[in-house]
DNA sequence: TATTCTTACGTGAGGGCGTC
DNA sequence: GACGCCCTCACGTAAGAATA
């Protein structure tokens, strides 16, 4: 039986611009960019980040992340993933409670943070070791350098469990470009999968599946005809994977090919 | 070179049903 | 009403060929 571990250390390099394909992010992490730029879509909202960011990102939301190399160069980043374990132990050993429920974003910047930086630049050298009791005792020092400087996450660390039930209606319209299973957004609106889909047909009088390939097709075709943009260019934004099957779907659902209703430059 | 089309295959969504 | 299980089949993905 595999045992999930409780933390990870993960340092990417990459030479390519990188799509993460599955949106969802289902723990908490810390990301440190070495060089490279790494850009996050939100459901409202997009964000760039630079060589030298240190960046917190919440558990159970959607966000498209990008990561650019600079020219002739790699991207190179460090991030420490830290599970719902890790938190709980950390939250026990130092007494947490929660205070009031987090309102803050889901993805920002931690600034002007020397102990972090320090304590990233230690990360580099450490390299991708998999002893588990090195990791959580990391894990540990990462989580009082976080709280020393932003204390305004421990609401964050503290509020493991299942989201709440939210408007069904007001999050998928938000959410619907990002190309996740619906079982992840069943989740985070805080249903069972069964719950979703019921709620979901009595509010949208159709299934999830077909009513988010429709939402996604619509977008598509607002871009190509009034923002002029190429089938290439539109794809990945409205949530489809593979520009093959974007064709086919937008062919079946518009009788057309989607290179006809892009007008050009 | 970019886009569209075809095909095969694996996956996951839909929906029915039983249980709590 | 909410949930979980299970079966069926439509859909997504990948690969490669055809076309503009």
């Amino acid at each position: 039986m595999d045992v999930m571990p409780v933390a990870k250390f993960v340092h990417a390099c990459y030479s390519n611009k990188k799509l993460v394909t599955d949106p969802f992010i289902t723990e908490f992490a810390i990301m440190h960019i070495k060089s490279g730029s790494f850009i996050v879509y939100e459901a409202d909202k997009k964000q760039i980040f630079t060589a030298g960011s240190i960046i917190f990102f919440k558990k159970n939301h959607l966000a498209k992340l990008i990561k650019v190399p600079e020219v002739d160069k790699n991207f190179e980043s460090v991030s420490m993933i830290l599970n719902d374990t890790v938190i709980k132990n950390y939250i026990s050993s130092n007494h947490l409670i929660m205070e009031e429920r987090y309102k803050g974003r889901n993805i920002f910047a931690l600034k002007n943070c020397t102990p972090l930086q320090d304590y990233f630049d230690s990360l580099y050298k450490y390299g991708n070791g998999s002893n588990e009791g090195k990791l959580i005792e990391k894990s540990m020092v990462l989580l009082d350098l976080l709280l020393l400087h932003a204390p305004q996450l421990q609401s964050a660390l503290l509020d493991l469990g299942m989201p709440g039930k939210i408007d069904l209606e007001a999050y998928m319209s938000k959410n619907f470009m990002f190309n996740t299973e619906i079982k992840n957004f069943a989740h985070l609106t805080g249903r069972s999968l069964a719950s979703f889909k019921r709620d979901f047909n009595r509010l949208f009088f159709t299934s999830p599946h077909k009513w988010l390939q429709q939402k996604r097709l619509d977008m598509a075709f607002f871009m190509l005809k009034e923002k002029s943009l190429k089938p290439t260019q539109v794809y990945l934004e409205v949530g489809f994977e593979d520009l093959s099957h974007f064709s086919f779907a937008f062919k079946k659902t518009f009788g057309i090919p989607p290179s006809m209703i892009y007008s050009g430059e």
